[in-house]
DNA sequence: TACATAAAGGACTGATTTAGTCTGGTATTA
DNA sequence: TAATACCAGACTAAATCAGTCCTTTATGTA
């Protein structure tokens, strides 16, 4: 279906609130939860990713809160969606992780190659678009 | 997750074995599935859907079979998706049938408009390519 | 020190989607 | 008339996704 999971759409959504008021310190994740609709576990989830990943830094206590860890015009969406999506291949053969023994088509199909180079391309799309074009 | 279904991919298969032996008649579902591993019942059902969608042209009984409409270069991966995925946009939001109602992010997540323009490059690399370039 | 705030992290459930199967039908040819 | 092969739709099981709950840890403030 080739759909991005609503966790990347949460963390676009996040990171772009997250850009929008870089400037003024910390955004909790209850605020951007309220703010932008989204349940309040799911976001805050997303926004735990993003800290694993350095997107974001994060403050624990009063007055603590996420903020993006660099400039928006230097986080691609590709980071963003790696951060909290398992799988960014179009086909399973694809997976870092997978070897030729997982797939019985692998002697047979031989539409892996060609669709290596579409997924270069998609990649190369997410890459080239940072968060600073989606404010 | 960003991915292709199986379907999706069983189609390319499907056209990609029909492309390769296009000048001799007919390809049987059953042929096709055998070749290539590919769940009998499945294959033959995205077959119907490529025939559908005037990419593959059928006949029934002996001898019958499938066989592309047109040539491999006029057509293209998105012809092929579509013929057999419903959705194949990356967010929901964009779908043709969705209004700004269906969305509870609507008048505020301001991600759609920015995607929509990622959306367009996707598509575009799936318009550019052809089966022709899978062979 | 006590307390309120807020992130961290894991377990769990329900809903949806996907992959695959089964069954019965229709058209065509030998 | 029998074998072949497409057509069509219902159905099931497995996998994935979205969302919730709950407990813990860290930090600033009264
Ligand atoms: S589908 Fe895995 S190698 Fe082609
Ligand atoms: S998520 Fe639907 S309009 Fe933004």
């Amino acid at each position: 279906m080739l759909k991005l999971s609503k966790k990347a759409e949460y963390a676009l959504m996040a990171a772009k609130y997250m850009a929008l008021k870089n400037h003024s310190g910390f955004s909790t994740a209850k605020e951007i939860s309220e703010s932008y609709q989204i349940p309040y576990q799911l976001v805050a989830k997303v926004l735990q990713n993003l800290v694993k990943s350095d997107i974001a830094i994060s403050a624990k206590g009063v007055n603590g809160g996420f903020s993006l860890s660099r400039k928006a015009n230097t986080i691609s969406l590709i980071d963003i969606i790696r951060a909290v999506e398992t799988d960014f291949k179009i086909v399973d053969c694809m997976q870092v992780n997978s070897s030729s023994a997982d797939c019985v088509h692998f002697d047979c199909c031989k539409i892996k190659d060609p669709l290596a180079e579409v997924q270069r391309k998609i990649d190369k799309v997410f890459t080239e678009t940072t968060i600073a074009q989606i404010l």
